[in-house]
DNA sequence: CGCCACTTTGAGTAGTGTCAATGCTGGTGG
DNA sequence: CCACCAGCATTGACACTACTCAAAGTGGCG
């Protein structure tokens, strides 16, 4: 651990092996550039429209990033989680094309944009790590594309439940759920009502237990078997494409 | 310059003035592992879950990614354009998580993901060039997020349409269609039929001119300003957001 | 207690999807 | 040359999903 003022030490930008040419003062200089923050939930980092002057890494905790039309309607783009930066879509644009609001408590290193230029010029490691994080951020972001653009209601709700399962966690716990049915809604493309709707009618079908701030997936099974659909049989086997030569 | 047996001279990775620091006998043997290879409309580049060994520049022409559901909906993903990296995606994943498939004749050099990485630790010009263009791809398709989850058909349609005019070009020149009305729906997430409609009252309307392979925008501000929807007075100001804390 | 934000529920409807029929165009083979 | 066919586009009738608007229920907090 280099021995400089800076006390920032874990987050994408920040670790030692990342540096593997450089001297520990040149190690401490990249990372006096790097401003540490922290959020409180409800907290908004920047909105979108703002001039695009930091780039932040998200350290812990979660984050929606929103975007708004003129009339009110709001899409959430995706919601990040640690690990991941923000703001990397405006390296060659002017403005933020996102708000970017904390959902839980929230620590994250920003760095201008100009620092981080020099930073990636100097350090092809960095370079490579932020390649992967777009890389991987990209893939998030399509992914949502599948479930908005070809999911029905039940679908994209069934989706959503399975997507808060962690990768190694007991089956039946219950999961706390931070989202409001309205951002929820605001996540699927759909409305409030709708998701409130949904999740009624699968509570009543015993697929899933929910109380306040916190769900619970009794049927996984079903969910991922049916996708949320009853009876999928009708509009299944009709759609098959052509497939050019 | 550089005089080497590489014919490859124009792509994003191929540019002389990327790599400043190298001899020209450096460049070439970076060009070299670039293969490049023509694809005819229709041919596929590689195809969602195949295993991701290249990463693929567009060097010209257009193709369309697209994304499978078992049942066989289909959604595309993007229109990537020259200049475009493909299956950065899967820098870190093993299978490309989408079908790469010629829409014109298009022209592409690809890349080992083991040799990019080498060229991306040797050449931080190169490495800030392929950010660039990945936060590039990252902001085209959050913008496909926002079309999905918050319009409606004639304003997808709008907004697609509008997405056609090229930056500096003729207002009201004839624009190339190469998408059936089938992709268009793919793309904006609905049906065939929709989109016939839609396009049928824009013509009405006098907004389009459409023909055979081309269209042409006759009234560009209309869609600006309408977004394609006559009267969103009663839709509008409902909505206003409250904004936390 | 009363207020506020959030959620649920209901009734009615607009907007899309579904299904089906027809039109158009280009290609193929008689 | 024309008849036929296949693929894409258009149009219409209808069904149904999800949205809109309205009202009432719930829980936290000053």
């Amino acid at each position: 651990m280099a021995t400089c003022s800076c006390e920032i030490n874990a987050c994408v930008l920040c670790e030692e092996r990342l540096y593997p040419g450089l001297t520990k003062e040149q190690v401490c200089q990249i990372r006096e550039r790097l401003i540490r923050e922290l959020y409180a939930p409800h907290e908004v980092l920047f909105r979108e429209g703002d001039p695009a002057v930091f780039l932040f890494a998200l350290r812990s905790g979660q984050l929606k990033l929103t975007s708004s039309m003129p009339d009110g309607r709001q899409q959430i783009l995706r919601i990040a989680v640690a690990g991941q930066l923000l703001g990397i879509e405006t390296f060659k644009g002017q403005r933020y094309p996102f708000t970017a609001e904390a959902l839980t408590d929230v620590v994250a290193c920003k760095i201008s944009h100009d620092d981080l230029r020099q930073i990636l010029a100097g350090s092809p490691a960095i370079a490579l790590r932020v390649i992967e994080t777009l890389s991987q951020e990209l893939d998030q972001t399509e992914s949502l594309i599948r479930d908005l653009g070809l999911k029905t209601a039940p679908e994209k709700v069934s989706s959503f439940l399975l997507s808060l399962i962690p990768q190694r966690g007991d089956p039946g716990a219950e999961l706390p759920l931070r989202l409001s049915r309205r951002e929820i809604a605001e996540m699927l493309g759909l409305t409030e009502e709708t998701v409130s709707r949904v999740m009624a009618d699968f509570a009543r079908k015993k697929i899933i237990g929910s109380g306040k701030g916190y769900i619970r997936i009794l049927d996984r099974k079903w969910l991922e078997e049916t996708n949320g659909v009853e009876n999928k049989a009708s509009s299944t086997e009709r759609r098959a494409q052509s497939g050019h030569s």
